[in-house]
RNA sequence: CGGGGCGUAGCUCAGUAUGGUUAGAGUACUUGGUUUGGGACCAAGGGGCCGGAGGUUCGAGUCCUCUCGCCCCGACCA
């Protein structure tokens, strides 16, 4: 490609309602034009990010047997009535009726048509497994589009269902897909983890999260300084504590606490390590029908983890609760204890279980029990509350646990038959009986994945593609076109290059040299080469983007130069 | 959906508290000239329903009412 006759709408300033790097980079350099909130343009340089990664998908999916479709954008309405979620997704679906009244939704993942177009016709046990995929692009009516590219209405994602006739074939496809994801990825030279995530309102036996590792990203990972653990800190574990601090030695009794009603304030009273001391969190948890209140017992030092406290109960949500309504039920803020009391549901974080020396309320202003052995509670609800923090043990290597901040950019999924049975989609087995598709599914975010590049690849100055990711990997920079020599050998360069199967723009626009330097470097080839005054001495430079370091090298090198630096 | 902010040239923004010639700047664009290794300089140009509708007024970018759009925080997010 000719920059001269290219369309790369670069510009100076950043639009004023970017914020992100990737966000603002991508605007700025020309690769996408936001044209409505959540609704992007790509232009021709996104395009081809956009088509890079798209072809590796295709392949690594071709390699695993996977089959490509295309699903009709737009779905008959009857099929979300038949799954019920056209309730549950509710106003994320945007609705419309043709010209005949009829109602339909544009897709924002395709689970239900996709078992439509195997449901009666992939009847026998032998024709699975089957695995099929697509491209596509969603559309969700999201309430808080943000983050350009990160969080659109409009956006592609890389959608593909699996059907099995047992657990045991879904399990080896799902292990086969994360081998896939991963090599996907890498090759695109990603920094990421993969990482347990909750298995939420979905349900199904296990799901894994994709996560470029990024500052911006809007999910808090857990992950193992040492082993490969890693999970999203909604479903994170830890190991066991093994140092304990220095328990205080105090025979059970009810103790006068005048004003003591936060954990520091009840630490610091009895200096005590707040390991010690159980910490009372009340909220009222949301069902379909109705609510309640619900108390989450846990240890002073850890902090509650509201979807692992949601999932203990069963709630679709958890809401803050207000101290009249708390003396209402007839407790106490400050001073709430699980002993003898009958209130309150309650549910106790299992790190409490048998816990002895603890400092808990009284259920009694301004008095707190000491010495408080809780194996008297053995039989109350125990379920893991809370939030694993930075340097807890590891649940399976014993290194130590930190946080980092993550971009989903893929999410798999053992479905099983959560949409095949609502759906009446089945097969016969071996004995002839009529049995639900087991499915697995698996999401990839493809226009989340431009932006992620950037966020996890960018300087002051622009974007910095990796090669796998890049619009072109060489830019041929003529410094000045008016030298005709340097023209004619810049010409002679660029046809070579792209004779090897190389990608190469040519950037003989009549600009000077500070200005398409600051253009290479705002757009982000992986290298630049410069034609210019060192011609005279046989030479031309390589800028490499990452780092901008200029290698000045012979001009009968530089192709050798190119296919070693590519490499 | 709650809270906050912003809509003026392609883009980034002044101007609006206190209404008053022909609405500005930078940048981008066009033409001519000089430049040519880090977003050049000189000169001459084109470009605006001041988000939209209604109102107050002799007069509205500026005041009032309504409305639409965009961004941020939160709620929400297979």
């Amino acid at each position: 490609m000719r920059f001269s006759r290219a369309y790369i709408p670069t510009t100076k300033e950043s639009p004023k309602d970017a914020q992100l790097p990737s966000h603002i980079y991508l605007s700025r350099a020309g690769f996408v034009a936001q044209v409505a909130s959540g609704l992007y343009n790509f232009l021709p340089l996104g395009k081809r990010v956009l088509r890079k990664i798209e072809n590796i998908i295709n392949e690594e999916m071709s390699a695993c047997g996977a089959l490509e479709v295309d699903l009709s954008f737009v779905t008959p309405a009857e099929l979300w009535q038949e799954s019920g979620r056209i309730e549950k997704f509710g106003k994320e679906l945007l609705r419309f009726r043709d010209r005949k009244d009829n109602l339909f939704v544009l897709g924002p993942t395709h689970e239900e048509m996709m078992v439509s177009i195997v449901r009666n016709r992939v009847t026998s046990y032998k024709q699975l497994p089957l695995n099929v995929y697509q491209v596509k692009t969603k559309f969700r009516d999201e309430a808080r589009p943000r983050f350009g590219l990160m969080r659109a209405r409009e956006f592609v994602m890389k959608d593909g269902y699996s059907f099995h006739s047992s657990t045991e074939d879904l399990d080896r496809e799902f292990d086969a897909m994360e081998a896939a994801y991963k090599k996907i990825l890498e090759r695109l030279g990603l920094n990421f983890r993969i990482v347990e995530a909750d298995s939420g309102a979905i349900g199904g036996t296990g799901s894994k999260e994709l996560m470029v590792l990024a500052q911006s990203g809007e999910d808090t990972l857990a992950v193992c300084d040492t082993c490969e653990y890693g999970a999203n800190v909604e479903a994170a574990r830890r190991a066991p504590r093994s140092v304990f601090p220095e328990a205080p030695s105090a025979d059970f009794s009810r103790f006068k606490t005048p004003n003591v009603k936060s954990i520091d304030d009840l630490s610091n009273f009895f200096h005590v390590d707040p390991y010690y001391t159980l910490k009372a969190v009340v909220m009222r948890a949301v069902y379909t029908e109705g609510s309640e209140p619900v108390c989450f017992f846990i240890r002073g030092c850890d902090e509650l983890q509201e979807v692992k406290a949601r999932n203990s109960v069963g709630a679709i949500d958890l809401v803050d609760i207000s101290e009249s309504e708390l003396s209402e039920i007839g407790l106490i803020p400050g001073f709430i204890g699980p002993l003898d009391q009958d209130k309150i549901r309650f549910v106790m974080d299992k790190d409490t279980l048998n816990a002895t020396s603890m400092i808990c309320g009284a259920n009694e202003m301004d008095y707190h029990f000491v010495g408080v052995d809780l194996s008297v509670m053995k039989d109350a609800v125990f379920a893991d509350l809370v939030t694993v923090q930075a340097g807890d043990g590891c649940p399976h290597c014993g290194g130590k646990m930190e946080h980092t901040k993550g971009i989903e950019v893929g999410h798999i999924f053992k479905l099983g038959t959560v949409y095949s049975a609502p759906l009446k989609a089945e097969f016969l087995d071996e004995n002839g009986r009529a049995q639900p598709f087991i499915m697995g599914t698996y999401g990839m975010g493809v226009s989340r994945l431009v932006a992620a590049v950037i966020e996890q690849h960018h300087d002051e100055r622009g974007c910095i593609w990796t090669h796998a990711t890049a619009p072109y990997l060489v830019n041929v920079m003529v410094s000045n076109i008016k030298e005709e020599s340097h023209l004619a050998y810049a010409e002679e360069l660029y046809n070579t290059l792209l004779s090897r199967g190389i990608e190469t723009i040519l950037d003989d626009r009549k600009e000077r040299f500070g200005f398409k330097m600051s253009d290479a470097e705002l757009i982000g080839f992986p290298f630049t080469i410069i034609i210019g005054k060192e011609l005279e001495n046989g030479q031309v430079q390589i800028m490499i983007r990452e780092s901008r370091e200029i290698l000045t090298v012979d001009a009968e090198n530089v192709l050798d130069k190119i296919e070693e630096l590519r490499r």
